[in-house]
DNA sequence: TCAATATATGCGGATATACGGATATATTCA
DNA sequence: TGAATATATCCGTATATCCGCATATATTGA
């Protein structure tokens, strides 16, 4: 029974065209650190960093520290209204020229630290 | 193939608590004119007027003109990813104090105007 | 044409947001 | 402890947004 307000914070963090990417590519990376999102995205690390902060914030995504890295990942109960909305915007995204850039980068992404599990992608060898 | 910048103005347009509520009861209510909604949001006039036109910039709604009335209505093609986000805001949203007031208000509205239809509550006498 | 009503829009002020650059903090390793 | 790296936060500026008030526009009916 969250105020309206907090309800709609959550759907403007995803309004935000930077913060959107984010999400997405978290969704299909699962976890990535704050540098890989810097070289994906091509932005200030402090912007890269802030608006994380903002998604946290508002409790899409969750950090994790491994070592000098923050991992930063989705949190989405499965089968939660949250996941069907963000499956949604994802479906009306996804032809997006940008979205389409992103998921290509990361797919050719060297990871720049040691990701423990990267799904989805090329996982045939 | 819209661009990343349209899909995320129509999510901002639902990420203000106004607009959302505007929406929310549009969903319902399936047509409203303007006073109808100055009535049950209680805002000003202009105000009111102003966040419709925003709704309906970014395709949200659709207006049709009765004399003097405009009756606006959401514009969602079933089945489309745009009707399943807006039923899961609805879901995430539907226990928030200030919806479920406006829900009852709605039911409770003395239609300002000769509305054609209302969809949903009391249809019995 | 003129008054009455419903709606739309221009304007200004208050507030929020996004960004880059600089800097602070945290962690690792020598 | 000190250098190197990754991340977080502070600051100022530019821009966007929201609202109410006043006013413009559109429609109806006399």
């Amino acid at each position: 029974m969250d105020s309206l307000e907090t309800h709609t914070q959550r759907l403007k963090a995803l309004s935000d065209p930077l913060r959107l990417r984010m999400a997405l590519l978290l969704r299909q990376a699962g976890e990535l650190c704050v540098c890989d999102l810097v070289t994906i995205l091509e932005r200030q690390q402090s912007t890269v960093s802030r608006q994380l902060a903002n998604l946290k914030s508002v409790g899409w995504v969750a950090s994790r520290r491994d070592g000098v890295w923050m991992h930063y990942r989705l949190v989405l109960e499965k089968e939660a209204p949250e996941g069907r909305l963000l499956e949604a915007v994802a479906e009306l995204t996804s032809k997006s020229r940008i979205i389409q850039q992103d998921r290509f980068k990361l797919e050719q992404l060297e990871p720049a630290c040691n990701v423990t599990l990267r799904c989805g992608g090329s996982s045939d060898t």
